[in-house]
DNA sequence: CATGAATGAGGTTTCATTCAT
DNA sequence: GATGAATGAAACCTCATTCAT
């Protein structure tokens, strides 16, 4: 129960910190002001978390690959690779969604912190080794092109529907995000082009 | 001259200030360390700057937006849509490229940083603007698609380059930027997906 | 008792920021100094006073108007108004001398220090109030004249009974102040003139 | 002519400096302010004073000296002890209305600055002596009473005049201060008992 | 475990003063 | 003499972190 107890303030507080940063970021937060959104002293904190860093890289670590773990299993779950993309976007943006606090914290601060650079590269390789299976799959398969520079597709894929959220964020998640997912899906498939000059636009 | 004068200093520091800030994140930098790494006192510094947050809006300003501004100029020495695209992306990856310092504090500080939303908001507006005259004369001639939803394609375009970029950042900077050009355009252009699932990828 | 401790530290703060200012005036006088003086690290005082500003206030609001507060009491305790003013002076002047570091800071500092200019004036127009009331009971008994321009007889007084605590102050504090009660009473009363040209000389 | 022009340098940068630290007070007026008023560069300033505080001593020495020098001519065109200290006190009323940024600085600064205690302190005892020159032909020619402590008067009519004008500085100086001559020195001479209690008030 | 008062290092910013032009 | 850009010392204030209760 003690267990309990403490899992509980740990998550407590870290909900408060993700809170308090996605309203300030990270530098403008005080620990004062997470104490304040937990409803706990300052120094109990310190009981559960080394330092103010220590907060962010327990949000990488756990809360955030909390989130992204699941997105394997709706990946194993469509048989065809363009199933299991669509399946992997759809549960990104509706994670997403659910948590728009872990969004703003997520999309604002990644790229500031690192902290031996390891929570989030993790995410992100995590993500990348799904979207690579993903490809190959598709590859093998068929529904895929053969001729793919597979690590810059893997970028293409993650940096589109990273900027959908980063716009959905800023528009301060008033509209539906979910609703992007066949969309986003079907760019990634077919791109923008028109039939006619499919097969002429690489030199 | 005097002017010279001034313009050297204005930017003699804001160069250092990119540097430093490239280095450590905005918040991890000190006026000192500006100061030292333009080789003039700290208070110098607030005869060219109003504060810390106004050299990052400077950034933005001035320096960043000239940049993107130079984006259009390749844009219109292309005739097609595609070659206009490609035009951008290329400068795109040129430009940040041949500023690694702006490149690191773009990609890392401006979701952060928000003063009065105006300067990051402005280049960003820049850069959808063309994007979106872009897409709409492929449309007109042909070569893309009509049913897009050209809102989520800019921010499909503009994700993908931007991960491109970050990747390469984070890499240290180390391989060729400006290859990706093609293999990008490509994807923007076809996507991944081979010919045989073309028209049958959306319920 | 947590009352209590934080009341002494506010207070402990508050005398060593008067014992301080005392010495050096305001602007000559650093937080620094004043924790030091007051056996508190810096940033302590912070927890007390909004900022060095803060603190001159609260000298005003609450130390000063506090010695100032007692002054009614003794005005009560006399019978006519000849006698509620001695006592008025003579209380002012043994408050002022058993704290001169108030009296150095309210003299030196008052005339410069405005924060809304709320406090001082609170205390200078409970002073004149008090005056008034006094003068308008000696004349309805007789004990004053008639034909006085009140607000001008109240900075008479006040002038003078300020002059004679300032020159107190920077000779030293070294004599005794209340000994000058009734020399000052009487030259309010009856002023410098001998009767012969008592009625001549106001034209 | 370069003495003249020397002259008129420092006048102008005088005034102006007056100008702005009757608006800001001496600590929150920078040399910047100064010399912007005075339309000369900061470093001009001090080719003229050796420092910020040497601006206000010069202001002291010769600015306000010169006024106060002014003050013993109209005491020697009086006949008797009253008329005397009649047209001092007017004098003095009228140079502070006709100069009322000197009046607010001499009023608001006097107190705080001291140099040695020099500068003010000679105002002031000329002032004083000025005053007991009066009292004792007064009490010489029996128009003032014998029983004075000489010191002490000095100080009721010197603190007295100070508090009127006080009281006018801060007012905005929006009423005429000459007119109060008369009463204050009314006050002075007669005091504000009524004939009744004329002797019997000392105890 | 929990508290929150206290700490003090360290940052930003101001501004009197200097000095090369 | 006059300038004003540059300097850098020094001040105020914040806030992550500690520790006695």
């Amino acid at each position: 129960m003690e267990q309990k107890n403490k899992n509980n303030k740990y998550n407590l507080i870290l909900e408060a910190a993700v809170k308090v940063f996605a309203a300030n970021g990270f530098y403008n937060s005080t620990i004062s002001q997470i104490a304040k959104e937990a409803g706990v002293a300052d120094g109990t904190i310190y009981l559960y978390f080394k330092s103010k860093d220590d907060i962010m890289a327990n949000f990488f670590s756990y809360k955030t690959k909390q989130v992204f773990d699941r997105f394997r299993e709706v990946v194993e779950l469509a048989d065809d690779a363009v199933e299991k993309l669509r399946n992997l976007v759809r549960r990104h943006l509706e994670e997403f969604q659910a948590d728009r606090n872990m969004a703003v914290v997520f999309h604002n601060e990644a790229r500031q912190f690192h902290q031996g650079d390891v929570q989030i590269s993790d995410i992100t390789q995590m993500y990348l080794d799904i979207l690579g299976e993903i490809i190959e799959k598709g590859q093998e398969e068929g529904q895929m092109r053969r001729d793919l520079y597979i690590s810059l597709v893997k970028r293409y894929i993650i940096g589109a529907i990273d900027e959908v959220i980063n716009t959905w964020v800023h528009a301060g998640g008033k509209y539906d995000l979910v609703t992007f997912t066949d969309p986003l899906v079907d760019l990634f498939i077919n791109g923008i082009g028109s039939n006619i000059n499919q097969n002429n636009n690489v030199r």
